[in-house]
DNA sequence: GTCTATAGGTGGATAGAC
DNA sequence: GTCTATCCACCTATAGAC
C-alpha cells in the first residue's frame, strides 16, 4: 500500500465505529479498561495492546512507556472531577443547594464512568500520585481552589449549629460517604445482597448521605 | 550441627528479639508489611525472604507458594477484627453505647494494626476474595451473624424517628467513616495538612464519626 | 532445615523489515 | 505507521547438596 492510499483508508476510518477510530485512542479506552480491573502493575501492556487491536510494537510507538500511558489514562479523568466539582461547589446557591450539587457529581460521575472507582482506588493504594499531580495543578493555576469551595459549604451551612473546625471533618466524611461505595463495591456485596440491582441501590444511598449530611445543618440554612 | 543441638537452640531461640523468633513467624510478620506496602502482586518473594532473614527456598519450605502466603497473612487479621466486632455488637447495652464501641473497635484496631488499612484495600481491588473467605466461615458457624447484630443496632437506635430501610444504609456509612479515613490517608493529607497529626486526627475523627451517626438515633434511644 | 544454583516462564521494551 | 521476532531483566518455584 502506498503512502497515499494509506492517507485515505485513513480519513475514511476517522467515521467508523469504535474499534476502527484511532489508534492511539483505542490504546487509551482499553488501557483505562484494564488499569482500572487490574492497576498498573497488574495489567500486561500486551493484553492492553491486543484490546486495542494494536499490536505490542504499536503501543511503544504511541506511548513510550506503560507509565505514560498510565499517566495519560489517568490525569484527564481526574482533572474532569475536579473542573465538575468546582462548577457545583462554585455557585451562588444557598449551602444545601450547593452540598446536593456535589454530593450529585459525585455520584453522577463515579456512575457514568464505571472504571472510575477502581482507577482512583488503586491510584490511592499505589501512593495517589495522579491524584497529588492533578490536585496540584489545580491549584497552583487557581487561588479559589475547590477545597475552599467545599469547606465553605458547610462552614457556612452548619453556622450556629456546630463549631468551625467540623467543616474539615463533615468535608472527609462527604467525600467518605460518597466514594465509599463504588470503591467498597464488592464487599457491599458480600454484606448486604441488596446491592445486586446496584443503580437501584445508588439512588437510595445518594438520598441516604444528603439526609445524613444535612443533619448537621443548623436549621437556618435549610429552605 | 546435629539434630539434637539444633533442637536445643530453637528453644532457646524462642525468647530472643524478633529478628530470632522461628522462621515461620518471621516470615508471616514481614510478608504482612510487604503485602501491606506492595500488594500480592507487586510484592517479590525475594524481597520478603530477605526482610525475614532467610532465603527464597527457605521461604518455600514453610509455604508452598506465594499465595499460600497471602492467604495465611490476611484470613487471621479479618477473623479478628470480625470476632472483635461481635463482641462490641452483641453486648446488652443501649444501642448508643453498643455503636461507640463498634465505632471504638474499628479504630482501635485499625490504629494498632498499621499494616491492616492497606490490605484490605489490596484485598478490596482485588476482588475481595479474603473478605468473602472469612466472611462466608463467620456466617456458617454462627447463626446470629456479625450483620445482624450491627444492623441491630440502628434498628433498635433509629426507632420511631427513621424507617427501618435506613438501617441497611446506616451500617455502610458507618463503614464507610470509619475506614475510609485509614484506606484514603495518602488522599487525605493532599487535601488536608492536618492529618500530619496522625493519631491527634483520628481522635478527633473518631469523635467526629460517632456524632454523626447518632444524629440519626432518636431522641429516646440517647442516654 | 538450610543453603546455592538454576530452571522455566513472562514481563516491558526494541530492532529492523516493510 | 505497522508489523514480526527477539532481547534481556526479573519473577516464582524447585532441584539437589549439605
Amino acid at each position: 500500500m502506498t503512502s497515499e492510499r494509506r492517507k485515505a483508508v485513513n480519513v475514511k476510518s476517522q467515521n467508523l465505529e469504535a474499534a476502527e477510530v484511532d489508534p492511539r485512542q483505542r490504546i487509551l479506552e482499553a488501557a483505562t479498561r484494564i488499569f482500572a480491573e487490574k492497576g498498573r502493575e497488574g495489567a500486561r501492556t500486551r493484553e492492553i495492546a491486543q484490546a486495542a487491536n494494536v499490536n505490542l510494537a504499536m503501543l511503544h510507538y504511541y506511548f513510550s512507556s506503560k507509565e505514560e500511558l498510565y499517566v495519560r489514562v489517568l490525569t484527564p479523568i481526574f482533572e474532569e472531577l475536579f473542573s465538575r466539582l468546582k462548577l457545583a461547589a462554585g455557585s451562588s446557591a444557598i449551602p444545601t443547594r450547593r452540598l446536593e450539587a456535589v454530593v450529585g457529581v459525585y455520584f453522577d460521575f463515579l456512575k457514568g464512568k464505571p472504571d472510575l472507582p477502581r482507577l482512583i482506588m488503586w491510584d490511592l493504594v499505589t501512593g495517589a500520585h495522579a491524584m497529588r499531580q492533578t490536585f496540584q495543578r489545580v491549584f497552583s493555576s487557581d487561588k479559589e481552589g475547590l477545597m475552599q469551595l467545599i469547606h465553605g459549604i458547610f462552614k457556612e451551612g452548619q453556622k450556629g449549629k456546630l463549631p468551625p473546625e467540623d467543616a474539615d471533618q463533615s468535608v472527609i466524611s462527604m467525600v467518605a460517604l460518597c466514594v465509599f461505595p463504588f470503591i467498597a463495591r464488592p464487599m457491599l456485596e458480600i454484606i448486604n445482597p441488596g446491592v445486586i440491582q446496584w443503580l437501584n441501590f445508588l439512588a437510595r444511598r445518594q438520598d441516604h448521605v444528603l439526609d445524613l449530611l444535612l443533619n448537621t445543618f443548623a436549621d437556618e440554612s435549610k429552605p
